[in-house]
Parts: C-alpha cells; sequence; structure tokens
DNA sequence: AATGAATGAGATTTCATTCAT
DNA sequence: TATGAATGAAATCTCATTCAT
C-alpha cells in the first residue's frame, strides 16, 4: 500500500514541524524520523512545502468536519450554536494538539474559511437578532483569528486558563451573541 | 542610532520579508537589495535572524509607543479609550503597512504584550463595568489576536472592508466593551 | 527474438533517446513510456546503455544490410553502385528516421565501419578510375561522416532539400566518383 | 578577477570533458579538478551543461576568426580560399585539440553555420565555376560534417593517416572544387 | 516473467560566513 | 567601514537497482 510509507512520513512531520518549526526541519530529518529511506521521501511529495501543505490542508478539513458536525447535531438557537462550536473546535485543539497547531501556526496562509461565519451573521443582522454596525467579513475574520490564536496561545501553556475560562470568553466575544 | 548602510540593510529587508517571506530570504539578497556588499551585512547584523527581531521589536515598540500616547490623550472613559486605541493601531497599519506586516506575519512569536489590556480588564470587572464571565487573559489574547489577524487580512485587501466598518467592528468586539 | 515486453521497451527508450536524448532518459521513464514494470526493464537489460548500445548496433546492422542488398542488386558500375548505395541508406533514414537517429546521433560513437569503402576506393585507385591524390582511409571517413551528418541535418527539418537534391549532392560528392 | 576562477573552471571542464566525457563528469569533479570549491562552480555557471555551452560557443568562435583570417589572408582564386582554409581547420585541431573535440563531439548539436559556404558555393555555380548539380546548403552541410567527423577520427589516432594525405583529401572532396 | 514501492549513494545546489583587499 | 569572490557544510533531489509480492 502506497499509504503506509506516506501516512508514516506525515506523522514523522508533524512532530517535527511542531517540536521544532518548519524551517528548522529538512526532508533527511523528516525522512529519519519516519524510518523510511530520504527517497521515499521524494517519492510522495514534491518537497518538504508540499508534505506541509498537505498537512495543514488536511488539518483544516478534519477540524471543518468537526465544526459542520457540531452545527447539525443542535438546534438553530445562535447562542447553542456558537456553544457548541466553539466546544468542537477546543475539544479537536485537545486531541490532536499538534494538527492544530501544524493548522494554524504561520498565521493561517493556507486561509481558514469565514465565508460561513459571514453568512450567518448577515442573517442574524436581518432577523435583527446582531448588532448591524458590525461587517459581517470583518467580524468573521476577527472571530476565526481570536479563536486560532487564543487556542495556540493556550495550548502553549495551559496553565494560562482553564478550559472553562477559556470556553466561556470566547463563546462571549463571538460577533454572533453581540446583540444590537 | 544607525549608519546609512545599517538603514538601507533594515528597508532592504523589511521589503524583501513582506514580499517572499522570512524564510526564502538570503543576507546575500537583503545586501543586494539594499545595493551594499554582503560583508556590509555581516558589519552591521550576526545574522539574519537577529536583523529580523530587531525589525520586529523596532516594529512592536512604535507600535507600543503610538499606542501609549494613545492611551494617555484623552479620558479614562473604556470606549474612548478603546477607539482611541484601535484608531492609533489601524492609522499605524495604513502609514507603515510592511512594518505591520513584519511585526505580525509569523504569528508574533515575539510576543505583543496583553499585560496592559489584560490588567484594564481586570479592573473594570471589579467596576463591574464588564462581563465577569470574560476570563482577563484569554479576552487580552483574543484582542490582540482579532486585532492583528483582521488588519493583516485588510492589508492584503483593503477592498474587503472600508476603514470605519473595520474600525467599528474591531471596537464592539473589544472586550472591555462587553457589559455584564 | 525478444518478448512483447522487450520490444516495448526497445520502441519506448528509441522515442525517448530521440525525443530528449540519451542522458536525460532514465530506466524509469523508459518503462513508463513502454507501460511496463521497472522491474521488466531490468528483467530484460543490464542498463540503460545495454538497451542504448543494442538499439544503435541493431540499427547500423540493419542498415549494413540495406547497403549490403543494394551493392549486389546491380552491376559493379561505380556510379550506379554509389547511387544504389546512397538510395538506399537515403531510404533507411526516410522509412524508419528514428533508429537512423539513433544510430548517428552521439557522433557515431560505435563506429560505423568504413572498411568497404576504403578498400574499394583503394581498387578504384588501382585501376585508374579514381584521384590517387585522395587517402581512401579518410576519404571513407569522410564519406560516412558527410552522408550521416547531412541526412540527420535533412531529417530535422526535410524543407531545407528536396530528396532529389539531397540524393544527387551526396553521390556528386562521393569519392569513388571523384575522376583522376 | 572574476576571471581567475572561471577560467580554471574552464580548462579543468574541457580537460574533464574530453578525458570522460560531458555525462560522466559532475561539478564537484570539475571544481577539484580546478582546485577551486564547489561553490566557486556555481558562483561561475548555473550548471554543468551552461558550462559546456560556453565552451562549445567559445571554441567555434575562436575556430571561426581563425578561418576568416585565412579567407582574408589571400587571393580569391577558390582553391587557394579552400587550402587555407582546411589548413586553418586542421591547424586549430592540431594545437588545441581538446577545444576541437569540445566543439564538435555530440555531433555538433550547437550549429556550426554553413552558411558562408553555402553562399559562395552558390555564386561560383553561377559563374559557372561549380557543378550546378550540388544543391549548396546540402553540400555547405556535408563539407562541415566531413571536414569535423575526419578530423575527430583523425585526432583519435593521428597514425591513421598523414598530415599531408588528409588534408589533401578534405581540400579535394570539397564541393567548391566539383568541377561542372 | 512482471511489478512498483522502497532504497541510499551520490549528484546538484544553496547560502551563511570569511577574508584579502 | 566596505567589498564581493570564494568557500564548504549542509540541504535538496535524482535515479539505478533491489526485492517482496
Amino acid at each position: 500500500m502506497s499509504t503506509e510509507s506516506a501516512e508514516k512520513l506525515l506523522d514523522a512531520a508533524t512532530r517535527l514541524f511542531v517540536a521544532h518549526g518548519i524551517e528548522r526541519v529538512n526532508s533527511n530529518q523528516i525522512a529519519r524520523e519516519a524510518g523510511v529511506g530520504v527517497g521515499t521521501f521524494y517519492a510522495h511529495f514534491k518537497d518538504k512545502h508540499e508534505l506541509h501543505q498537505s498537512l495543514v490542508l488536511s488539518a483544516l478539513d478534519a477540524l471543518r468536519v468537526r465544526v459542520e458536525k457540531a452545527v447539525a447535531a443542535g438546534p438553530a438557537d445562535p447562542e447553542q450554536q456558537v456553544r457548541r462550536t466553539v466546544e468542537a473546535v477546543i475539544a479537536f485543539a485537545e486531541e490532536q494538539p499538534d494538527r492544530f497547531r501544524i493548522a494554524f501556526l504561520g498565521g493561517g496562509r493556507f486561509g481558514y474559511s469565514t465565508r460561513g461565519v459571514e453568512r450567518r451573521l448577515r442573517e442574524l443582522q436581518e432577523e435583527g437578532a446582531v448588532d448591524r454596525a458590525l461587517h459581517p467579513g470583518t467580524a468573521a475574520r476577527a472571530f476565526a483569528s481570536m479563536q486560532s490564536g487564543v487556542l495556540l496561545w493556550w495550548l502553549e501553556d495551559p496553565s494560562r486558563g482553564s478550559r472553562a475560562e477559556v470556553f466561556e470568553t470566547l463563546v462571549r466575544l463571538h460577533p454572533a451573541l453581540r446583540r444590537p
């Protein structure tokens, strides 16, 4: 199976990228850590950046799937949705901290889409449920940035706040809960 | 104060770092772009990372000075302070976009301090002016992340929102304005 | 006679060698182009150079056979022999251009034998039919070089001259027709 | 001076290319033979092929210059011109055999121009001095091929013919001396 | 015989750093 | 201070070859 070595390489790279930073890791190290030959690295990935990108995209995708499930899992009530969404993201960050870091370290150059949140904000504004002075695009981006920024910071040292404090703070700062 | 060569190198590096990313730029390129010899680079900086760090620190410092002036420039009323602060940061980002990018691209690895905001939030909570359910450390970090994230995103394509929309959104999402 | 896979490999290699040059083609590419596995390549040939050599030798041999038939097919009259020989070589180049290229690209490192022509020139000189100032070995080599050089050049762009022009020119420059 | 190392590299490469063939020589070997560091190789040439090409072009150019001088050095009488030209080429091949080999090994992929000879043949045909049945383009290419082919063959083993025999044979096979 | 993923020796290439000028 | 050619350690990448299936 082609997947065997590729998996090993992806896992090894995740560990190394998080531990030392993408730029301080090289293809030989990744191959060695994965327990495969250098050639195998290049048989599966064009270069280190392609591997990195596939790691980021896969992590973002896994996160997206979890968030979508969370959204679908309960009532449309905005507060409950925000709570379920933030809960899903925190759970992901806790369960797979390295994948979460990979996805967001580097400032999210690979674009975490905020279209969904933006659309939802617009709807809530039309319903009169959300402050019309918020610019939906900006607010959506703001929440994405704060969420990833806070969680990276929290994962760095979980004693910075309890899970509940972090959760509650993110929820309460969510633009969808900003009443008019 | 630096010599003329050092200034040229700092400017060249800023341009190149922003255009291609820190890791895709090397000392020879910086020297060439600056119009000085490679040797001159090493006469002024230990290496690329020292130069980068001094660029980031200087940008963060310049920003800090502007924010402090803005804070000191008017009444202690929280909303007015938030407005003056956000205004100062946006003005800096507009006037010196490359310096702003340098400071925050890379996810702010050099730690933008959020101690001041955290302390102020705590005071406002004690006064009963701010939602006690917000965790001050987390909320301060959240605002820092959203502000830098939004402004980098906005600088990338200013047509994403008007200045006023971006401003108003950041202000309204500031935790200090989150009533109990 | 070779198996089917060997044939496919020879054909694929001919195409690739001519298109990209021997040194820019590797065994994996040949196998892929042939539609067989890499392992199959090594089941049939020791390496790329053995395959190349067998291609060259086989092409030179096929050409030799055609020329010998042409020589035997008519009168010993020098001009007619030269005409039949050149005709045979041009026909071969037209019918199997890639085989012809393979045989002579690379400057004919595998030695196209000129012994026959050399011997014939010597005879004709002894008969007084050919200029005695020509050195038979050199003249034979000269003709071989001009013939392969001209035909490679012509195959590259057949609009460089009509078939008849190329034919007539080669015939007339043949040392055997150089009267004393 | 930038030329110092570049010269050493060009000389070393000439020696190695001729001794072992372009494809069996690598950049490390060239640098070592030249007595410079590997980095120096890449400071002067993009890669091995650029170096090779500059070697070929420079050799062809040096040869062209000699031939032009030879042509200008005496009467326009076709036979004398052919003699002086062939003499110049043989002298070059004798004096700088490695440069000559570099220029023509590989089948002259870099295009030795035959325009001059072609034009001259056309003129001589118009004057009625040369066989009109020769196609000038083909004949010019034929002579270029025979000359380089013969001289490479002769340099390989100078005992294959005396200098005078080789000279006289090339002269007599020159299309410009082919009477109508 | 056929396969193709895996291998690693070795070739290519980069770049931080030095140093003679 | 300034220069930039030179350097070589280290990184990137290729490819002939093997071998388990």
